[in-house]
DNA sequence: ACTCTGAGCGCC
DNA sequence: AAACGGCGCTCTGAGT
């Protein structure tokens, strides 16, 4: 079935590495991922009736068989059986049971959109009133995005019904039925229900016919899944992944508080900055031939553009991907250094850089304001950030509405400030140390790495990875300053520090060796292949994913011994064109999930601890590695020994995997941004 | 009016 | 052929 070549086709790789069966329990998964791309007709499980029946109406006896009792969950096991593919019913429904429900949608797109366009009519506003429709922005709609006509999909009902309520025939008829809506080049018009077709018009029934099939395939789309899990070994990291649902749920609806006073603050001196910084580059613009230069709200725009590479003539070092010069904050600060001092082009770029940051920030908070809401205590406001944890082809959660992942912390912007603990209360975070260069490094036996971790008060690199490779990067430099803990960092924390820490990155996320992005951000040629002589045994590792990837289309966690010691959370990699996946993903996945896998089972237990000792304290936020604690106030951190108790159990999860694992705390009493 | 993409930028 | 991983949000500007 998979033999390892080059031309292998993406789902020739989803065989289980174990039992060597396909992890497709389907009869032809060729055949049915090629539907994806032939719309078909799908039987619609269709119900007379305009109300939406049950759903036992529609699959008699299903509700008995059915285990409801345990919350199942299909994005949670459509996952686990590919990471990397589309989650949602229709798309999944098509994977697994051949079923095509997209023409279904489409027909409740098609009206609906339909009717949104009907009521925006004069004609319609005359007979029937302005109705509402939902429109991007909307104060209390305030997650519609782009596809806002998912909010009117009661529209075309409604509207059959006015309109055939408010006709003659309506009136008229002794037996009262509803009539068809035609649409003419002129307008709408009533016809009785003989001239057009035996029946309703389809608006009726439109948004049921839809939902009707939505809900009947997610049951055998269940069942297909739990299937493919049980014959795969799979079905206990499904159970244990599930325990995450309610805990998320009670996250999200628990929210973050946000003190108003403090939002105003930053409001207001963002936006006088702001304000202050494009007069300045609006009047450095027009002293070039009266250049009448309007400024993007954020990013560019082409007046912008015309500016800097026309009129002004500036040579971006760096191509944006469509190969169009770029002007980011690192083309930025290229020009920082290298245009003349007291330049008219130097202030420029200096005040947009300054803009920027500023309405960067400002629109971070105008989203804080669109979502956050009233809490009981007066000038604090609750945020609910939905998190997804399917929502990534990794293991990591994505968060959204707003994503509280993302809070600055960007010196001079740090927006972590407006967060913090309602009064009688206070946070605590605690974050995993180093927690995704220990998987490899623990993973591949790689000593000096390991040393690092073990000895993090020694000289000569005191815990710091970020060291140990500046003494393999620049050796002349960093010797002379090995004995003095921080002595490296004090001296170029602008310069080599800072650069060291851009190659360390670079080099975490898998750039290529011979790519020479990792050697740009060292300011060194060869860095990095002085740094992975060095690293032999994490090198290894690199290549042994890559090979797995290759070889069966995903890459494992590291087996958790206490959920599964046989195999691991597969992660799916994508393949290019050429067929092969991409060297930068493998281990980055796996450790990346490794990761959240460590964090996840962790979160169990914590909160296995917060509720066995019953405390009123919650995990309020999740930040990949890092947890948010909500706690009663307590004076002179009286808490701290349950801190210390969560920060033991947390580290612990790392036994599962066989990592050793440390983590680290912060107090924080009045807002997010300050620690201690 | 709606749709889609690219560019830019925030976090880990 | 080309390689720095994972996300979400906003505005732009062109296309439909």
């Amino acid at each position: 079935m998979c033999d390892d070549n080059d031309n292998q086709t993406y789902w020739e790789a989803d065989v289980d590495p174990f039992t060597r069966k396909p992890l497709w329990d389907s009869s032809d998964l060729r055949s049915i991922r090629k539907t994806i791309l032939v719309p078909g007709e799908m039987k619609i499980i269709h119900n007379e009736k305009f109300d939406v029946p049950m759903l036992d109406n529609i699959l008699p006896g299903l509700m008995d068989e059915w285990p409801w009792d345990y919350t199942h969950d299909t994005l949670i096991s459509g996952h686990l059986i590919n990471s990397n593919e589309p989650h949602d019913l229709t798309s999944q429904v098509l994977i697994h049971l051949g079923l095509n429900i997209k023409p279904v949608e489409d027909k409740l797109h098609e009206a609906t959109a339909a009717a949104r366009r009907m009521c925006r009519t004069k004609a319609f506003i005359a007979q029937f009133g302005q109705w509402r429709i939902a429109e991007k922005g909307e104060e209390d709609l305030p997650s519609a995005k782009d596809a806002t006509w998912q909010f009117d999909t009661f529209l075309p009902r409604m509207v059959a019904k006015y309109q055939w309520e408010a006709s003659d025939a309506y009136t008229a008829l002794e037996n009262r039925q509803p009539l068809s809506i035609i649409e003419k080049s002129n307008g709408w018009e009533w016809r009785p229900p003989s001239e057009v077709y035996e029946g309703y018009h389809p608006w009726w029934t439109v948004l049921s016919e839809y939902a009707n099939p939505d809900s009947g395939v997610l049951c055998y789309l269940a069942k297909a899944h739990h299937k493919c899990l049980h014959a795969n070994d799979l079905w206990s990291i499904y159970l244990e992944r599930m325990k995450l649902v309610p805990q998320l749920c009670a996250m999200e609806s628990r929210g973050a508080t946000l003190h108003q006073g403090r939002m105003t603050e930053l409001e207001e001196r963002f936006t006088k900055a702001s304000e202050a910084a494009g007069r300045l580059c609006k009047n450095i613009a027009s002293r070039y031939d009266n250049y009448k230069l309007e400024l993007p709200k954020n990013g560019m725009n082409n007046s912008l553009r015309g500016f800097l590479f026309d009129t002004m003539r500036l040579e971006s070092p760096i191509k944006t991907d469509s190969g169009a010069p770029s002007f980011d904050k690192n083309v930025i600060e290229h020009f920082m250094l290298t245009l003349p001092t007291k330049s008219k082009e130097l202030t420029f770029v200096e005040k947009l850089r300054e803009k920027r940051s500023a309405d960067t920030a400002l629109g971070y908070l105008t989203s804080y304001r669109k979502y956050m809401l009233p809490d009981e205590v007066m000038d604090f406001y609750l945020i609910h950030s939905k998190v997804n944890p399917t929502g990534t082809a990794t293991l990591r959660n994505s968060s959204q509405d707003p994503n509280s992942q993302q809070v600055s912390k960007k010196e001079g912007f740090n927006l972590r400030y407006v967060f913090g603990p309602l009064p009688g209360r206070e946070w605590w975070s605690i974050d995993y140390d180093n927690l995704e260069l220990r998987i490899p490094a623990y993973e591949s036996g790689e000593r000096v790495m390991i040393d690092i971790f073990e000895k993090p008060n020694d000289a000569p690199y005191f815990g710091s990875y970020h060291l140990l490779n500046a003494s393999i990067v620049y050796p002349d430099l960093f010797w002379p300053l090995a004995e003095k803990k921080g002595a490296f960092k004090e001296k170029y924390g602008s310069t080599y520090y800072q650069w060291i820490k851009n190659f360390d990155f670079a080099d975490q996320y898998g750039a290529m060796l011979g790519s020479g992005t990792a050697d740009l951000a060292a300011h060194k040629p060869g860095a990095q292949a002085m740094v992975q002589a060095r690293l032999k045994e994490k090198n290894k590792l690199n290549n042994k994913y890559i090979d797995l990837a290759n070889k069966w289309g995903f890459v494992e966690t590291i087996p958790d011994i206490e959920v599964n010691p046989r195999r691991g959370y597969p992660v799916y990699c994508s393949r290019s064109k050429w067929g092969r996946v991409s060297p930068t993903i493998p281990l980055n996945y796996h450790v990346q999930s490794t990761a959240c896998w460590i964090k996840m089972r962790a979160m169990f237990k914590v909160e296995e601890y917060l509720r066995a000792n019953k405390l009123d304290a919650y995990i309020i936020l999740e930040i990949h590695d890092e947890l948010i604690f909500d706690f009663p106030f307590v004076k002179d951190k009286g808490n701290l020994h349950h801190l210390n108790a969560i920060r033991k159990i947390m580290a612990s999860l790392g036994d599962c995997v066989g990592i050793p694992l440390t983590c680290g705390l912060s107090y924080h009493p009045h807002n997010w941004a300050q620690a201690s």
